[in-house]
DNA sequence: GTATAATATGAGTAGTTGCTCATATACTAA
DNA sequence: TTAGTATATGAGCAACTACTCATATTATAC
């Protein structure tokens, strides 16, 4: 067993709860996996994950606050890509187990 | 860019999601923090979790119905443990990238 | 300046979550 | 059988989530 599970503290369980909470959402995810690919506008990853204008919004906003994208201004638009390499991973891992289970296909 | 990432269907989305909710919890993390070093009673992982018998009993309900976890009754016990290794690799990335920000310690 | 476009924000709200509390079930031992 | 122990279940409820709707902000072009 892999020693990286050892020692936990009670904040890092607080950070973990808090990533994994916004992983939580099909729309949220639809719009992370779109990210994995690279940067894209607010208008396009509103489109992807099916979602109102605002709600868009509101969904990058909590995603920008828990650090899990970033943005960059441009003129008018806004592009988001992930803030760390390590969310891409966590998306694969993830992909990895339900692709293993071969019935959500 | 992996190619793992591509093509992920609706209901893929959707599992995906019901496991990250899941996820989304210090105290079930807790739970399967411990389950990735083996299997567990119930009664030992509401300790760890912080929870009372009932909301753990609740807890674990809802990690089997989702297949995260399995149990294994004797006697009077209920023992749990993962249901599939690909868990414990989520937990491992996901703890992975926490570590990385340096500042959950 | 005005008009238009892209995004953000705040209030309000239906649906969901995660408990508690009481009780039920399942098993063991005497 | 009865008593005791471990776990499960269901109702009820406060807190939280994820929208909608209206409006504000920011930037561009004329």
């Amino acid at each position: 067993m892999s020693n990286i599970l050892l020692d936990l503290t009670d904040n890092e369980f607080k950070r973990l709860e808090e990533i994994y909470k916004l992983f939580g959402s099909a729309a949220r995810l639809k719009i992370l996996v779109r990210l994995s690919y690279g940067e894209c506008g607010a208008g396009e990853l509103g489109e992807i994950a099916g979602l109102t204008q605002s709600a868009t919004s509101h969904q990058l906003k909590d995603l920008k606050n828990c650090r899990i994208i970033k943005s960059r201004k441009d003129g008018l638009n806004v592009f988001y890509s992930l803030d760390d390499d390590h969310i891409v991973k966590m998306l694969e891992t993830g992909i990895e187990h339900i692709k293993g289970e071969n019935c959500y296909e």
